[in-house]
DNA sequence: GGCGCCTGTCTACGATGTAGAGTCACACAG
DNA sequence: CTGTGTGACTCTACATCGTAGACAGGCGCC
């Protein structure tokens, strides 16, 4: 044996991507609140500190895995159709938000804690990406900025809508038991209460994302003159 | 002196009530992350335990504060004109976000962690009061919780949006320096950067919340029957 | 062969959530 | 007035957390 009498597995030098990959999975296997410096540390097989090295801090390590996570949405922006591509974006959104609900919290959330231009890089692509659509689409800048906020924000509502159907005891046969909702006063909650099949029937998540989609979408149509084959405009 | 030397100031017996104003006292002027418990106890003058009497546990505690700010959401349900209704909650649920930018993270992801029913009180209200204002509108319960869904996604994600529109050193001139922007590669951003005097702007939240309910709105006209004076309908 | 840098380690500190046992005041029964 | 019980509050203690700062060891480069 050369040195290590303990782990002579693998233990390549550290970077900044095996740590994130490795927060990654932490996190999508056992919470947020499973990813502490020193889980992760042993996780890595390192002495916790080392991390301080790839990450100034755990903040930044959450950031680092939200990042990581957004990163993986590539928009192309030379398609044909501008509209097919972002309703396949937002599929993918949510695909990869479905991937990795416990990373959900923090894309939501990291950006409310850091300005617009701070933030990291893979987190502004997908930003970038869909202006450069939008404007070879034939809007404005401005307007394009306008469109991105309304995109976005509907993605982010709807993937927390879509997230917090859980059905608590799948073995529970009574619905109202199920669902908890026996809690519930229905002198105050009849209306909730009555629903009890609706929610546990869940809900098909692909199809409402459409249905939001086809709103805002429509909403747009009368918005840009440029059916396609834009150039560049004068001042 | 009768045996408080220090603080003669009024110790009045605590209550979950107060607990939970002093909670989002603390988190409105400085953050999650200065509700901690020894804080919080010193900020009532108590010791740090006493406050497990009001709330088994901090993330109850984060919980209670999140319902108490959702709570202030009154939707009266039996108003002739529906839809202006929803736009009023909707303009109040805004202010009530804005005047309470910290508990924002709270609202939008806390229910990721709790199932449905067994979410805080006053949390289910608005989702009882809405089902209700939508049934009498003459929607079916479970069409009503569809619109339900994507008025409630809508006001989540729109919130998030305008909340992140942070100026980060106001007093700083230069447009690309005021945002950080300067950071990003304007090779990889030039769209991005460009609308730097656009983001500097700042955008009209409320107008851009009016924008997203006439899509959600009209999209909703072609959708139920009742224009108004709806009764129960046979099976 | 020696020097310097870069990676990883060790030790230590203050802060946090909360379990469990203890204290003290006050309401009420006699 | 006195005893007693109950419930609000306090004390002490512990495991765990993020992270600062000093240190070690190996590898490349001159």
């Amino acid at each position: 044996m050369t040195k290590d009498g303990a782990r002579p597995s693998a233990r390549p030098r550290l970077s900044r991507e095996i740590v994130l990959q490795a927060a990654l999975r932490l996190v999508d296997e056992e919470g947020l609140d499973a990813l502490t410096m020193r889980r992760l540390g042993q996780e890595l097989d390192r002495d916790p500190m080392a991390l301080y090295r790839y990450a100034t801090s755990r903040a930044e390590l959450l950031d680092g895995v939200a990042e990581l996570v957004l990163a993986q949405l590539d928009m192309p922006t030379d398609v044909p159709d501008w509209q097919a591509q972002l309703r396949r974006t937002a599929h993918d959104f949510r695909q990869l938000a479905l991937a990795h609900p416990n990373v959900v919290p923090l894309i939501v959330t990291r950006p409310l804690a850091t300005p617009l231009a701070l933030r990291p890089i893979g987190t502004l692509r997908p930003l970038e990406q869909m202006l450069e659509l939008l404007v070879r689409a034939g809007y404005t800048p401005v307007r394009a900025l306008h469109v991105y906020r309304s995109y976005w924000g509907l993605l982010h509502g709807h993937i927390l809508n879509e997230l917090q159907e859980v059905v608590v005891d799948p073995e529970e046969t009574d619905a109202l038991l199920r669902l908890g909702l026996h809690r519930l006063p229905n002198k105050d909650f009849p209306r909730l209460r009555g629903l009890a099949k609706a929610l546990l029937a869940g809900y098909d998540g692909a199809a409402a994302l459409d249905e939001s989609l086809d709103l805002l979408l429509s909403g747009l149509t009368g918005d840009t003159p440029a059916p396609r084959k834009v150039r560049a405009r004068k001042a």
